[in-house]
DNA sequence: CCAAATTAGTTCTAACTCGGACTATACTAG
DNA sequence: CTAGTATAGTCCGAGTTAGAACTAATTTGG
């Protein structure tokens, strides 16, 4: 048997994160949109429209998977892509007119939603358990072999010759 | 801004769980297998077999999910179908020889590459995060509308009666 | 015993996911 | 100025994901 302590703890962490997705998930299906566009219709609400860059910062979503999703939400003209003008190599990510009434609908909806399962918990608990996340987060990241998460996508160097990792 | 004091706990979520992710999923690649391989491959370490059914339980992947996981790893020669003698629907899952010694040399690296992140953090404080998360999924799976978990699959008729699990 | 309902696993589809390769643009040092 | 390097976004391949329809086997109620 493990004599790992964390153990249990991982694996009440994967629980958790799934029970979320799981309660999140089913609530933005029936919006009629994925976790991952309700995550970009979120983050782009009330705001004046964000690169590709800042906007997988904010959702956690690669770069790669970016670019699907924003193709989707722009088929259903819920989101524009624009040229940045700063940046040639940049574009600016913004809710369409329809895109921006979807948010106003579905954020408080979620909102509500989410509110129905977390609305009894005091709010000391909630900076318990934000305290405690933090720190185990900050774990990972501090570990040996964590990248800073910043480096997410970087090239390690251009080292082609020498391929050690 | 946000009056909900949960937000920024959910998003504290959702980072931890993906830090965790990203470096215990960097990892596991190293070794030549997904993270969802990896699952399957723990969790039948060390035991005599499982159905599909016990086997999505224990690593909370999805049958349909399953299907294609344990086609791969079967593909790789590292676990086995065999029928269920008793119950013809059933189909068992077990380890090879082969799977069963990446198991012994994967998972015991897998530990100690955990160690190097979560090794710090004392026995109370696992305690404490292990506590917080589990009040956290408690508050999504009593939630209205979510659903007992155990039903993931079913059909949502079934009306029995009495709704206990 | 038989019909209806349940359950185990497979299949299918659409979408997301990572990692890596690629293109074009921007930056930086010499 | 001009290499050389770094960055923004796209594209691609393999794999995972949820969900729903489907087949086959079991259980249950009458």
């Amino acid at each position: 048997m493990p004599r790992e302590p964390f153990l249990p703890m991982l694996r009440e962490l994967a629980r958790c994160y799934q029970a979320f997705e799981a309660y999140s998930g089913a609530h933005i299906r029936g919006l009629g949109l994925t976790p991952a566009q309700f995550d970009i219709v979120a983050t782009l609400g009330n705001m004046p429209g964000m690169s590709f860059k800042e906007l997988g910062e904010r959702t956690l979503i690669t770069k790669g998977t970016l670019t699907g999703v924003v193709d989707r939400l722009e088929a259903q003209r819920l989101v524009r892509r624009s040229a940045s003008a700063e940046d040639g190599r940049s574009m600016i990510v913004s809710l369409t007119p329809a895109g921006a009434r979807l948010f106003d609908k579905a954020f408080a909806a979620h909102l509500d939603h989410l509110r129905r399962a977390l609305g009894n918990l005091a709010p000391t608990q909630l900076q318990r358990i934000e305290s405690a996340l933090r720190g185990l987060r900050e774990a990972f990241e501090a570990a040996p072999g964590a990248e800073p998460s910043s480096i997410r996508d970087g090239r390690r160097k251009a080292r082609r010759t020498g391929e050690h990792e």
